[in-house]
DNA sequence: ATCCATAAGTGCAACAACTCAACTTTTTTA
DNA sequence: TAAAAAAGTTGAGTTGTTGCACTTATGGAT
């Protein structure tokens, strides 16, 4: 049996005509979702309305997402390998909390030239609760591999204690900047904090 | 018009026979709800059946716990002091962090001569997905008062960034040995990490 | 002693998110 | 071309949670 089903990692291709047809109606409704997200607002706009503007019955919608949170970060699946890659390719002589630090203020930037529906996204999941605790949950999931990153990185075994918390902390730090003004400011002491500490590490 | 609605602080006397008996349904709720728990697990008792268990209505019950998880967090409502306290009581020359992770450490041990009920709770908490983001959120809940002490101990201003990212730390130090066979390790080298950026911050 | 505003509690119906089981249609592959 | 497999539908059910209209008890003021 011929497997055709996998699609190569960073390989966005779907080859028969089943794989097509099914990202599409789940690419229709990501759109309908986020259409109606935007005009209304995520707490107001109901399961059965989505799939009812996506023409799909809402078995199909959860046969496609499996919680309402997931209908909005659809596209946002594989930022993980710019994660790592910040720390395997940093310039040299940069420290690893440091390239974490320079990933992490360039990555939550809505720059004022990019197209302003991104910057209407960030403004969704931001005032939206459960949009926050959800994206912070899935950011934490790229732990482990971080840790690993780290971990060779450095030197250190591949299970090493120091490397899976400044693993955590990094991932955290823009967390711990949320509803405050000074959202740069936080960031970088935490990182400054990170790499103190790091370096202090014998 | 006098007010004797107000608790003073720490102090759990009810006065009224109103407030007496409102305590004593609240009480009822929770017992019957943690009993429920720990026999049958969280996700397998529903909602009505802890209503019924307690003999009251699922109204009722929701005007006491604004959330299903609430039901068990129900004495822990003050862990604040004693976290607020850790920093401000430490020892001569122990650093702030360093009196955080004392605390950490000794606040989540199910030490084994107390009563087997405690470990239990931990258990139930520990091994159901939903109690434990509820609970890590509550937790979160105390970062700027712990933010203030550090600044006060520090000489910092009250709302400074560092003080704030490591408050955020601190408390996430023991979600960040989550789901590891070392707990005691990552937190001991997370804290490793916040004592020396800490000391090297000028 | 009594009256009344207020708060606790009830019952019931509803909503939203999600699940399940049985069934139809389409596509793949053997 | 037949059959295995996957996508989709339908419809009914479960669970946490809320709204509404209503009763009962309490405590303070008259």
């Amino acid at each position: 049996m011929p497997d055709n089903t996998h699609r190569g990692g960073t390989a966005p291709a779907p080859v028969g005509r089943r794989e097509r047809k099914k990202a599409a109606t789940r690419q229709a409704i990501a759109d309908a979702a986020l259409r109606l997200f935007l005009e209304r607002g995520y707490d107001d706009v109901g399961i059965r309305e989505i799939a009812d503007a996506a023409d799909v019955s809402t078995t199909t919608l959860f046969k496609h997402f499996p919680v309402k949170e997931a209908l909005v970060f659809d596209e946002e699946a594989d930022l993980e390998a710019g994660l790592l890659a910040a720390v395997r390719d940093r310039p040299p002589g940069r420290s690893v909390p440091n390239a974490l630090r320079e990933h992490a203020l360039r990555c939550r930037r809505a720059d004022p030239d990019g197209d302003p529906r991104f910057a209407a996204f960030l403004e969704l999941v931001d005032s939206t609760p459960a949009l926050r605790e959800y994206h912070q949950a899935m950011w934490l999931r790229h732990t482990t591999a971080l840790a690993r990153v780290i971990a060779e990185e450095s030197g250190r075994p591949a299970d090493d204690a120091a490397c899976a918390a400044l693993a955590h902390f990094a991932l955290e730090a823009p967390h711990a900047a949320r509803a405050r003004g000074d959202r740069r400011q936080v960031i970088d002491r935490a990182f400054d904090l990170l790499d103190g500490g790091w370096r202090s590490l014998a």
